[in-house]
DNA sequence: TCTGGGGTCCTAGGACCC
DNA sequence: TCTGGGGTCCTAGGACCC
């Protein structure tokens, strides 16, 4: 191999050696710097050929290695059949006709992924998902199916639903620490925007007594001085959350991004005994490839994979996967164990309630009346009741779905009473909004403006007020929707109390396609047309080249409504002029 | 003395999630 | 000096209709 020297995320230029290891790259000692999906700057001594996609290097080496055995999963059951049974080995090109749709888990020397399978002449050949890379051909191979159904579809009647919680452990500080082996073992929290409360903590940190959401400025002087305390630094937690998830994807067809941190991972219709292992075999690859530790609860409902998920989490001996099954003796002496309060969806105001019942633990709660829950309290806790029960309930509504309402807000970095400083930050909420309005297909119908004083501060001039201002037709204009903030803004602004925050709410969205033109305000197709060529020129520049490139209005230097974040890393990931640099030789 | 009975739609606010 | 930023769903209650 060539000596390269590599720009990647790490944190000096010392040499090092660097030896690929699936798609991640070993470092000296324990640290593994998660490589996968990330576009990294080699310096090759040919000056015509000076950048790599070292993904593409590493992914190759894998696929070079010889392959062993194949875990084959049909969407539906149309795979199977014609003698083929679960658990079988098969002969791919003879066997599996592939049909449109048709997904397979396989594993390669333990590296599951799911591809399609596509039909060129007289061979089957694995599509991957990426389409840089080359088919791989099946012919000849042998494949096992380990389990069959479509796990979004209803569970069918017989058979048990299997749901997998896959959530990272304490996901900000591991994303800082993939790039920082440094802050291994030491007490670290992440701070919230404008560096304001500490909103993530490594168990160190916890350990110390620091509280979810505890204020900066109240924490002792002691652990301000002993803890690693970092802004946050979305860019590079939003870019290692969609790593995680391209990984998930590997090991099931069904994988529902629930948060920034968690997943839900359908595994129903997988072999039921070979499913532990496969859980474990995707922490490792987690781990291995992004540098990020998960736990997995598998349990056949969403409530208690939660449940699983936090024995996975706090219990030792579970080795980071834990399996429920809601008749088993174990769950029960989980549940009894468990408060209320640490079910998902019980929170304070539900637990006080349900203590006057004399309902404390989750075991307790399980053993209620449904419908008595449902008279006392609601829809919502009766559902959880089931869950505890094992019988499915809650269902996700369509994460992909777009959004009902689209929120841009910030604290500002010090209080101001100026009329221009809450101008300008309106106007670049709005914009932001829109853009996100943009992104996702739909128009707006209202604006909402709001601001407020700091009501944690007695004695400051207490103020707090909104606006709608409604559109005359719907529009993802990012013109239209600032002059309606603007509006929204002047008809609540007063002077003289100093504001802490104000936001731009787009309410009432519609899908851009669909809207109904306005009798009122008709506007000619020419102009919805320039309208719609330059907003996408803006979001288009702005994605390119850096968010703020195009922006509406000139900004002002030094402003007091500016984020204070002094404390974050380098945006390792996704920023070119932020990769760190490594040399290996 | 007696003052209907349903239904829909909308909004505000509560509760919860991460 | 300094206390985040998004979202969702559900319910109650009012306005209104026939």
């Amino acid at each position: 191999m060539n000596t390269v020297f590599v720009e990647v995320p790490m944190s000096s230029t010392t040499p090092i050696a660097v030896r690929p290891i699936g798609r991640a790259v070993a470092l000296p000692g324990e640290a593994t710097l998660p490589l996968m999906g990330c576009r990294v700057r080699a310096g090759f001594p040919s000056p015509a050929d000076d950048h790599l996609d070292v993904e593409i290097d590493l992914h190759a080496h894998v696929v070079r290695r010889p392959a062993a055995t194949y875990f084959v999963r049909a969407e539906g059951d149309s795979m199977l059949g014609d003698g083929i049974h679960h658990g079988d080995l098969l002969v791919v090109d003879r066997s599996l006709e592939p049909l449109p749709g048709r997904v397979v888990v396989i594993a390669v020397d333990g590296e599951p992924t799911v591809k399609r399978l596509e039909r060129r002449g007289e061979r089957t050949f694995l599509m991957a998902s990426n389409p840089r890379f080359a088919p791989i051909p099946l012919a000849g191979r042998e494949c096992q199916v380990v389990g069959r159904g479509h796990p979004r579809a209803p569970c069918p009647a017989g058979r048990r639903a299997v749901i997998a919680l896959v959530d990272c452990n304490n996901f900000y500080v591991s994303c800082e620490r993939a790039f920082a082996p440094r802050l291994e073992g030491r007490p670290v929290g992440v701070l919230s925007n404008n560096d304001g409360c500490v909103v993530a903590r490594s168990n160190e940190l916890k350990a110390l007594g620091v509280a979810m959401g505890a204020p900066l400025h109240l924490l002792p002087p002691a652990i301000r001085r002993q803890a690693v305390l970092l802004s946050s630094n979305y860019a590079l937690y939003g870019d290692m959350s969609r790593r995680v998830n391209r990984i998930l994807d590997e090991f099931s067809p069904d994988v529902e991004a629930y948060s920034i941190d968690e997943s839900f991972v359908g595994f129903t219709g997988f072999a039921a005994d070979g499913l532990e292992a496969h859980a474990q075999r995707l922490r490792e690859t987690v781990r291995r490839d992004t540098g990020i530790p998960v736990c997995v609860g598998l349990a056949p409902t969403r409530v208690l994979a939660k449940v699983a998920n936090h024995a996975a989490k706090k219990q030792a001996a579970f080795e980071g996967v834990c399996r429920l099954e809601a008749d088993a003796p174990a769950p029960r002496a989980l549940l009894e164990g468990l408060p209320v309060t640490e079910l998902w969806g019980v929170a304070r105001r539900t637990a006080e309630r349900l203590a006057l019942m004399e309902i404390h633990t989750a075991w307790q709660l399980r053993e209620a009346d449904p419908k008595q829950i449902r008279r006392h309290f609601s829809v919502v806790l009766e559902r959880i009741v089931w869950e505890l029960r094992g019988r499915p309930a809650i269902v996700l509504d369509d994460l992909e779905a777009p959004r009902q309402r689209i929120m841009v807000s910030r604290s500002f970095g010090r209080l101001t009473g100026a009329f221009a400083d809450l101008q300008e930050a309106v106007r670049q909420h709005a914009a932001r909004g829109a853009e996100k309005l943009r992104g996702q297909g739909s128009q707006a119908r209202a604006v909402m403006v709001f601001l407020r004083t700091n009501p944690h501060q007695v004695g400051e001039r207490q103020y707090r007020n909104s606006a709608v201002v409604p559109l005359p037709a719907p529009s993802d204009d990012s013109r239209a929707l600032l002059s309606a903030a603007a509006r929204g803004l002047e008809a609540i602004f007063l002077a003289g109390p100093r504001y802490q925050k104000c936001g731009v709410m787009l309410l009432d969205l519609v899908e851009a396609e669909r809207h109904q033109l306005s009798l009122l305000a008709p506007r000619s197709e020419a102009a919805r047309g320039r309208s719609q060529r330059l907003m996408a020129a803006v979001d288009r520049l702005n994605r390119e080249m850096g968010r703020d490139t195009v922006r509406f209005g000139l900004p002002r230097m030094g402003t007091a409504w500016a984020l204070r974040c002094e404390r974050r890393t380098p945006r390792y990931t996704t920023r070119w002029n932020e990769l760190m640099r490594v040399r290996t030789g």
